[in-house]
DNA sequence: GCCAAACAAATGTCAGACATTTAAATGTCT
DNA sequence: AGACATTTAAATGTCTGACATTTGTTTGGC
């Protein structure tokens, strides 16, 4: 019953346990793809094969040349959001989360790293936040702007914990949400009220008022979650008159 | 000043933003090798490298035969817990990360958590979690065994909110800090202090007292944290004497 | 001592062959 | 006609050998 998986699966699942235990450490340079193809004995196309899976989730990286090869890589905090949000996307989009779960989790999170923020966040992340704010008043500004906007405006807020561990989990919360987000018209009133929010939060922030700003995530959570039930009653009205 | 990425890369990154985007839906089969080595004017080996990058992300699964080919994965929460939590362990080994920081990041989440699992946990959540106190309170245990055990304990706290993304993303917190954790030697003294605030947590849970989680939550994380300063400091002596 | 050319080692790409797996088509017997 | 065995075709998996390209090092001439 045992699905034998390829070889080039096997030999990237034997070198990432190598890099994950340790075993290689960072900026370590592999044996050469002539040289691992003897070790593993198969061709160097398998070998290759391999080392493109692990170069894939960024645990090596390849340089050609004289000194060239291929170096166990550091992952940055960087390179891990990349991903992390990728697949943070992906997950939702493929599995039909539905607007109220991605919400219910995204606002759950970061009022987690609110009391953080109100603690430690620099004047650097207020200016951001009110940046933002700024923008997102502007008239003009398109659905998929003010969203990219209010997602920048929650990044500052996620920064301002100063705990990069926080800030990379909390990235696949807030920036996946965004697509979902867009699916959203957001009317000038609307739009109003968030900025509203936004502002008494960066105003709650600056004066590091850690239950205030919980309580205005609060509010924007329960304002959030009510234009995204709205936008599903629009879509359920749609289909009815088909 | 281009540094070009490999032909492999690219065609793996058109690939990728095609499913991204939705272009190629769930479970539609990609032309085979083949027809994409001619449609994108390369060889075979190249188009194969690029499948295994995106194999490596989950984002195809290949079937050999007749009818085989690559098909567009659907991306499950289970997949993406997995590659979530290599990376997370990664990034932390990788970056000197250390323990203070980490557990803020994870006791912060968990936190966030704590109401809705209050709320929505059922009695097999309850169940586990008193199994994996009974397994704690066992006194040949060893430290790698407690620690899992704990891991067991807090997913099943998590998963006890009842919302897939928020899962999906503790995951990553709550198990790649196992390792760190797996540091830790446990006396028996401080087994029992743990042990005994799990207890109070499932029987806070039990009766739906949110506050009182949450409350329990942070002494666990107070405790937690000294626990992981003693350590530290322990190998600081030890290099001091050195 | 410096600069240019040759060299060497490594990855990147290609072409063609063969092996293996799998489902479907075909043939054969009852 | 239906059940079973065989063949076939299409696809991925693997191997081999070649050539292209990149890049650090060595060598040679001045």
């Amino acid at each position: 019953m045992k699905n034998a998986p390829d070889l080039s699966a096997q030999i990237a699942k034997s070198i990432r346990d190598a890099i994950v235990s340790g075993d290689l450490p960072i900026d370590e340079r592999l044996p050469s793809e002539a040289e691992l193809s003897e070790q593993f004995a198969v061709s160097r196309s398998t070998v290759r094969e391999a080392l493109k899976r692990l170069a894939a989730q960024s645990l090596i990286r390849t340089q050609r040349g004289a000194t060239g090869g291929a170096f166990v890589n550091r992952l940055t905090f960087e390179q891990a959001y990349g991903q992390q949000i990728t697949t943070s996307a992906l997950l939702l989009s493929m599995n039909d989360v539905n607007f109220d779960t991605a919400c219910e989790a995204r606002f759950a999170l970061e009022r987690a790293c609110a009391p953080l923020s109100a603690k430690r966040r620099t004047a650097d992340h207020l200016a951001t936040m009110r940046a933002e704010i700024t923008r997102q008043a502007q008239p003009g500004l398109s659905d998929e702007s003010f969203c990219a906007s209010d997602v920048a405006f929650h990044r500052a807020l996620v920064d301002g914990a100063g705990n990069p561990v926080l800030s990379y989990q909390l990235a696949g919360a807030v920036e996946a949400i965004e697509p979902l987000m867009n699916m959203i018209t957001f009317t000038a009133r609307s739009r109003d009220h968030i900025v509203g929010l936004h502002t008494a939060i960066a105003d709650a922030l600056a004066e590091r008022d850690a239950p205030r700003v919980d309580n205005l995530l609060a509010d924007l959570a329960t304002y959030t979650a009510q234009l995204g039930r709205s936008v599903a009653d629009a879509k359920k009205d749609a289909q009815k008159s088909n």
